[in-house]
DNA sequence: ACGCTATGTCAGCCGCGTTGACATATATGA
DNA sequence: TCATATATGTCAACGCGGCTGACATAGCGT
């Protein structure tokens, strides 16, 4: 704690500067989410189908265990979501070659072009930030998302509670 | 788009920067609310209740309005988990002293002590991020978040939406 | 043959967004 | 003063996307 205070920075600085922190994180989530929203909105589609396609497209022949693992939710809630996108032809599933239980999913021509959409207008947001801050900043920003990540509770006892809000 | 590829960055590498960054913000803020979800869950909370007895605590005697405005949901949203936090006792309401139709929203005591238990958890998270990654970098975190905030969409196109996912 | 695993589905609940309609108290301007 | 506008609250109904619990089926592995 001694260390933190690089300057003439008293703690009750400190405090303000955390809180400033959380509103950050807050404003920028949200602000990050509402283009894509825009778009989804006019397909009938949400957040989480949003999630699915950015995962699948990302981790092409992905299993559906994977994906709930990567997603922290049931099976249930994944199942509504993925065959409303298996049925508007966005994702095709085919088992797999080896364990012929599972479905591996990967993004169609169609779900590969609304992947695009979507992200394109993240990415370009992410871009003109990172362009704005410079390198340096990114580097940092980098790390301390990084750092906000790591170490969860036991694991066990992390309430799942809605991705998207 | 000719003034992005600062340096040797060919594009196929600037893609990958940019989705990499998208994600650590995801997860970010995914496990930055796994701890106060925890809480809230005790007391039969959820996190709309964690923000507005944030906002309340940030600015004491806010009024409805101003609050509805921050959080970007409607009244009747609004009005559901207030009226929980009134009976609960968490915050109480006073007529304004010179416009007597709003009602100024302040944190009782018991609110107070909640409000800390929350953000604690958060803050800590903060802190050690930040310590672990430097001042350096903390700067960094602030200026590329800010960018992702500012700058949004017409203002009257915003699709509301939750803001807890 | 048996049990375990991967997946899917049905049913119902809950939190917290939404819209629309309507009520009340107070402020404010013609 | 009276009319209108504003600040707030409430009722009703809907939608999304989490959840639990139960049960089904196919395929893996011993």
């Amino acid at each position: 704690m001694a260390e933190i205070k690089s300057g003439a920075n008293p703690l009750f600085l400190r405090e303000e500067e955390l809180r400033q922190g959380l509103e950050l994180l807050f404003y920028a989530y949200r602000d990050f989410n509402a283009e894509p929203d825009a778009i989804l909105a006019r397909h009938k589609f949400g957040r989480a189908h949003h999630r699915v396609i950015y995962f699948v497209g990302r981790h092409p022949s992905i299993t559906v265990g994977r994906l709930l693992s990567i997603l922290g939710i049931t099976k249930q809630s994944l199942s509504r979501v993925l065959r409303q996108l298996i049925d508007q032809g966005l994702i095709t599933q085919r088992p797999g070659p080896t364990d012929r239980r599972q479905r591996l999913l990967e993004l169609t021509s169609k779900g590969i072009e609304m992947e695009r959409q979507l992200s394109e207008k993240q990415r370009v947001r992410i871009a003109r930030a990172y362009r704005e801050a410079g390198a340096e900043a990114v580097e940092g920003f980098r790390k301390v998302l990084l750092g906000l990540t790591r170490q969860e509770m036991p694991s066990k006892f992390q309430p799942p509670g809605r991705l998207d809000r």
